[in-house]
DNA sequence: CAAAATCGATAGTAATACTATTAAATTTGC
DNA sequence: GCAAATTTAATAGTATTACTATCGATTTTG
């Protein structure tokens, strides 16, 4: 993955940024301590005046990068999604077979995290917390129509579209194909924060991922088998 | 409903609040106005200043009910799932076959919600919506391990092992019961949250319920047939 | 009818979520 | 290599939030 993608940057909706954190060193260090702080201390608690304390940086300078607060959180989030996607993209990459490309690809979304040393400013492992803990937040808001309207979650629609696209490719006749991909790609998160929150009623072991369980739900559900 | 359920009083777990709302005329008020005015405004910019204004009561009054705003959350949604708990108790009450079971529980858990004249002080269509909107800020948050030794989730949890309970009945073999079980209960909010917000991607028409989808996903999962 | 509980009003605090200004430091364009 | 433009840090300031404390007035209860 690392060789692969090793020319690759993630282009975020300039709508979420006032300036590009990627296009200077103060930004950089932004989006890496955030992840950091907020994993940290909580989206609730984290604010622009402790993450300057802890890059040494001061609050005014970094509300020229982000509007606010739940601007960064958007954008970490695209991030997130954007790298996901072409993980798939790249997973599922010159094979045919359909069963095969809906298998790789909720292996993709529902996995564990592993570090990824593409991106030596960033903490993919980290990162994929903060989308367990607070990705919610970041849609569930008052403007969320307005956020819509400005691209904020194109991204991670389009990978709900990708995903919807390959269930229809699996099976042609399946009615739920939308229903079935959200539920896969955010139940995932959801799954996972079971795991390590509310174990008395989570089916996972603690180092468990939910793959098996999605791959079963999905082909019994499409009443097909990826081993054919 | 309605009958049925007449002297039924939902009770929840006395470290969720301060004094117990159902106790005096104000508890109500702010119980039920604070239903109406998350609702409005969101649980985001919701205050207890601008609740005891809506309700002609002082901020200070309030917070001898609930210490703060994140409990008087807890509090809705402990009620909205002890609601739910009875709906589904009460389905499947005298029901022998185990696949009827399930199914009348997927219904009761996925459908759409009304009115229910039972609790005067109570909206549930709007406690619906909010539960919808904001049920997963009760959790995402840094002291979710402190509120659950409290007990502050312990009837949502008592929901899941119900439903789970019931997948398992309905077939033993079945590995991921405790997973499904939180597909269908979390995931159908969420999938009512898309049809609203994220039209381009949720699959579900404008009136429609998820209730179809999740029937077909459990029963196809499980090998069964509700019908035969 | 007295004691206890409840409520409303007021005041106060530390923190949040910003905005504005200005001067110093750095980058860049020629 | 220097002037101009840009970026950043520092300071100050504001309205709001999320409470806590106190103190009468009112209501409830035993």
């Amino acid at each position: 993955m690392q060789k692969l993608l090793s020319n690759l940057k993630i282009t975020i909706n300039e709508n979420i940024f006032l300036k590009d954190p990627e296009s200077s060193d103060l930004g950089k260090r932004i989006v890496e301590n955030s992840i950091l702080l907020i994993d940290e201390i909580g989206f609730d608690d984290f604010t622009f005046k402790k993450l300057g304390a802890k890059i040494g940086s001061n609050e005014s300078s970094l509300y020229r990068y982000f509007e606010n607060k739940h601007n960064l959180l958007v954008y970490l989030a695209s991030w997130y999604w954007s790298w996901t996607e072409y993980q798939l993209v790249f997973a599922i990459n010159n094979i045919a077979d359909p069963l095969k490309k809906l298998d790789l690809a909720i292996e993709v979304l529902t996995k564990t995290t592993t570090l990824d040393s593409t991106f030596k400013h960033i903490d993919e492992v980290v990162l994929k917390r903060i989308i367990i803990h607070e990705y919610s937040k970041s849609y569930l808001t008052k403007q969320v129509d307005l956020d819509n309207d400005e691209g904020y979650f194109s991204i991670y629609k389009r990978l709900v579209i990708r995903l919807k696209e390959l269930i229809q490719e699996a099976n042609k006749d399946y009615k739920y194909a939308f229903c079935l991909a959200n539920t896969v790609i955010e139940g995932s998160l959801h799954q996972q924060y079971l795991k390590d929150h509310f174990k008395s009623i989570s089916g996972l072991k603690p180092n468990e991922a939910p793959t098996e369980f999605y791959k079963d739900l999905v082909f019994n559900t499409l009443n097909i088998s990826p081993n054919e």
